[in-house]
DNA sequence: GATATTAATCGTATTTTTGCGATAAATAAT
DNA sequence: ATTATTTATCGCAAAAATACGATTAATATC
C-alpha cells in the first residue's frame, strides 16, 4: 500500500504524469525557466538563482534530468545543463494534444 | 524541513507547478481523459473505469478539484464531474507559453 | 419510516518527496 | 603535491502522497 499502481495504467499516461511531476514544483519550474533563458548554465548558476542550498538544487537537477526534459555535459570542473530539445518538444506536443483534445459542447451538466 | 518553500518562487511557478502536480499522477491524467471523452461523468462511473478502490478515486478526484481543472456539481444521489473550462484554458495557455518560450539556438554547450 | 445507494471523509500503513548538513569524488588552481 | 572549487551522494528528519477498508452523511427507493 502506498505505491503508486503505474501497470495498472497506460504508457501514456505515465508518461505525461511523470513531465507532469517534474514540473510539478516550482523550483523545477524556475529551474526551466533560467535554462531557457540562459540557454544553458553551470549548475552553480543554477544554484545562485534559487533560494535552496546546493543540495537541494542538485536533487532537483537530477529529478529533471530523469525525466530527460533537461541534460547535463560535464566540462571539467562544472557541470553544464541545458534543455533537451527532443524531449521537450514531445512533453509539449504531448501535453497539448491532451489540453486540445477537449472542446467545450454545451454541455452535459455543471 | 520537508516542506515546499513556496513563498519563495514567483506566484506564476506556483500555480504552473500546481497544475502539474494535478496531473503528475497517471490516475489524474486518465481521470481526465475520461471527462474530456465523456464530456461529464458522474463519479461512480469513473471508479467503475479506473483500477482503484472508491476511496482513492475520490481523493483524486478531491486533488483534481482543488487545482481548479475539474469541477463537480451535486445533483441528488450522485455528483457529476467534469472539466472546468476556464481553468483547463488557463492551464493550456500558461503551459505553452512556457513550452514555447524556448526555442533552440545552436548552442551554448550539450 | 426503513433500507439501499452514492460519494466524502477518517484512520492507518506505506512510500515518496522535500530539504539540509556533511561527506565524497573529481577537476582546477596554486 | 597541496589546496580550493564544484557537484553528487549519503544520512537523516519532516512532510506529503498513495492506497484502502470502514464509517459517515446524504439522497433515493421501497
Amino acid at each position: 500500500m502506498g505505491a503508486t499502481k503505474s501497470d495498472e495504467f497506460s504508457v501514456r499516461d505515465n508518461r505525461i504524469a511523470a513531465w507532469a511531476k517534474a514540473m510539478a514544483h516550482p523550483a523545477r519550474v524556475a529551474i526551466l525557466r533560467v535554462l531557457i533563458q540562459r540557454q544553458a548554465c553551470i549548475c552553480g548558476d543554477i544554484v545562485d538563482e534559487l533560494p535552496l542550498s546546493q543540495s537541494t538544487v542538485s536533487q532537483h537537477l537530477k529529478e529533471l534530468k530523469g525525466s530527460g526534459l533537461i541534460k547535463g555535459d560535464i566540462s571539467g570542473n562544472t557541470v553544464c545543463y541545458c534543455i533537451d530539445e527532443f524531449a521537450w518538444e514531445q512533453a509539449k506536443k504531448e501535453l497539448h494534444e491532451l489540453f486540445t483534445s477537449y472542446t467545450v459542447m454545451r454541455n452535459k451538466c455543471c
